[in-house]
RNA sequence: CGCGGGGUGGAGCAGUCCGGUAGCUCGUUGGGCUCAUAACCCAAAGGUCGCAGGUUCAAAUCCUGCCCCCGCAACCA
């Protein structure tokens, strides 16, 4: 067994989230967090707000509540959200709780200690209108270049080119449109990383096996030269910096935020009552294997400033050993966008249709190899296809012939013949594969492969006939219902890390009532004869409705192009 | 000449490292079958593999140049 660690990327606080943020980071972990747990590993899945910043400063102000409040409910919301769409987090932390403040500030101190943090003068620009210093981003203007009256103080959007806020003729505050702006100096804490460079190049050249999505984000910046960043900022919400001098600063986000994997976990252990080592998932330990889940944009964090932070504490942190990178999803060819409404949010999501058509979609067409396009009829398409007519329609037939021609039970009699024996053959080889795809975490790849698994189902039961068979030689229909139904058994145990809701409720029916049931160790000719015959089955239903056209129609004219 | 990823029938992809007459899934069309939310079987249509040049007996694959899409460019997180 095997002890293997799962993280994914931080949903910022600000939000709820849509279905690009879910299926490049959490969704995915997710799946292959009931994966290695199915196949019996110690598995750990940590999760958490990432709470700190000036959107939530911001967010916070516009919902007029004071920003821990704010904080503290919009993790509750997300939590809930997360629970009904079946995420297996063992933990989902929140990045302001007091072990991610104790953390940060030790490896911050550790890091000071080691010649790693330096002391700077920066130049900011603050507003006293707003009572607070405005990131760049939050400063607009007129573009110098091209004139673009509503360039960002960061990056004209029009021009593309990159700004200095002090460049922006007319600059207002983007926050309250004060032009009442002044530059400050204001002293800040800095991330040696130039120092650390060849450190990290060692240490990323060593991992040979990275996606080269991941691998090539992470050597760019390499590449390019690592430069030193800022790591404290001028706000009120945050883990304080405890140092003469930055009274009223806190650490900036993207220091605290990945420390927050670890401090989680320490939350996860003191909620459990000193049963839980949270050391051991972290410090030396050697013995875990650590995977991490996360949009492309947040890669050069993972490869790089962070693993920085824990190599340069000097301590033996347990480093990322792969990262599964993704491209986007994008919504009608263009970006899902939070701050513009654009697209599916989580909660709207779950309003219309169960998870579990989601969770499935999501995953059979997850950005792996570059970006992938969301629409209502490619969504709708692929459900109706394969969960309505392949799978759901595979448990449906085999139940209801059981139930009208076999008593509502699995058949006794009768030997398995040639069909069964090729029906295993091929079985064993697909099984194989999707173990070995989402072992990979190739998840377009595995659910090829699953999809092929419901098909064979149709396929041998169309072939063998038992509705014709039944007529003279009902031993022989006996072992094809049986057959079918321990396939039922089978395909559900293989599609729970997908579709965990609807797997339980086939399993449920078949009178298996683990709610994880452990992945297939034997071959498929024992697999399938694991149902005792005899046993009674349960009616579970129409697993997943069709969704029909003029629904799609209503979806799209009610998702589609809602402005700001 | 900033950097990275990508461009293969209507959609999504594999094949590119190690050249050998273009393949898979879905969709479309026609036929068969019917236990089922219908599936399964058979057949067919549909691509000059982003563009142009080069190397070679032979290029999706190797070389050169160019075009397009997406992302990144360190104070968005």
């Amino acid at each position: 067994m095997a002890r293997i660690l799962v993280t994914s990327a931080l949903p910022y606080i600000n939000g709820i989230k849509h279905l690009g943020n879910l299926v490049g980071s959490m969704l995915s972990a997710d799946v292959y967090a009931r994966f290695q747990r199915q196949r019996g590993h110690d598995v750990l899945y940590i999760c958490a707000t990432d709470e700190h910043g000036t959107p939530a400063e911001l967010a916070a102000l516009e919902a007029g509540l004071p920003v821990a409040e704010f904080c503290r409910q919009q993790h509750e919301i997300q939590s809930e959200i997360y629970r009904d769409f079946r995420l297996s987090f063992d933990w989902f932390g929140r990045s302001s709780s007091p072990q991610n403040h104790q953390l940060t500030r030790h490896l911050c101190a550790r890091l000071a200690e080691r010649g790693l943090v330096e002391e700077r003068l920066t130049r900011q620009v603050y507003s006293p209108a707003d009572g607070r210093y405005l990131p760049d981003r939050y400063i607009i203007g007129s573009c110098p270049h091209c004139g673009y009256e509503a360039a960002r103080g960061d990056q004209c959007e029009n021009c593309t080119r990159v700004l200095d806020p002090t460049d922006l003729e007319a600059p207002r505050s983007a926050v309250s449109g004060s032009t009442d702006l002044e530059v400050r100096e204001t002293r800040h804490l800095f991330l040696m990383l130039s120092r650390m460079a060849d450190r990290v190049r060692e240490w990323v050249d060593s991992r040979e096996d990275w996606p080269l999505l991941v691998s090539s984000i992470a050597r760019k910046w390499l590449d390019e030269g690592l430069r030193d960043r800022g790591i404290t900022r001028d706000l009120e919400w945050g883990v304080p910096v405890d140092r003469p001098g930055f009274e009223g600063k806190v650490f900036y986000v993207w220091f605290d935020a990945p420390i927050e994997y670890i401090a989680a976990t320490r939350e996860w252990a003191e909620a459990g009552g000193g049963e839980r080592d949270w050391r051991s998932w972290w410090y030396q330990a050697d013995d875990v294997r650590y995977v991490q889940f996360m949009a492309k944009d947040n890669v050069p964090f993972h490869t790089v400033s962070f693993p920085a932070t824990l190599l340069g504490s000097g301590e033996p942190w347990k480093l990322v050993d792969y990262i599964k990178g993704f491209n986007w999803l994008t919504y009608y060819g263009g970006k899902f966008s939070t701050s513009q409404r654009r697209g599916v949010f989580m909660d709207q999501a779950l309003a219309r249709l169960p998870a579990d058509y989601w969770r499935y979609w999501l995953i059979a067409n997850a950005p792996e190899s570059d970006d992938t396009d969301f629409t209502f009829e490619l969504f709708a398409a692929g459900c109706n296809k394969d969960l309505a007519d392949t799978f759901g329609n595979f448990v449906n037939r085999c139940l209801k012939f059981a139930a009208s021609r076999f008593d509502g039970r699995v058949p006794d009699g009768g030997e398995p013949g040639e069909d069964e024996h090729r029906l295993c053959a091929d079985l064993d080889a697909r099984v194989a594969a999707y173990t070995a795809h989402l072992e990979a975490i190739e998840f377009r790849k595995a659910l090829a492969e699953l999809r092929a698994v419901w098909a064979r189902g149709n396929e041998y039961l169309q072939h063998a006939a038992p509705w014709r068979e039944i007529k003279q030689d009902r031993a022989r229909a006996a072992v094809i219902v049986r057959t079918a139904i321990g396939l039922i058994r089978l395909s559900a145990i293989l599609s729970w890390p997908v579709v965990p809701a609807t797997a339980e409720r086939v399993l449920a029916a078949l009178g298996e009532g683990e709610s994880m049931p452990p992945w297939p160790r034997r071959p498929a000719a024992e697999e399938l004869a694991a149902l005792e015959p005899g046993r009674e089955l349960g009616e579970p239903g129409i697993l997943f409705r069709k969704i029909p056209p003029e629904e799609v129609e209503a979806l799209e004219r009610e998702f589609r192009g809602r402005p700001d």
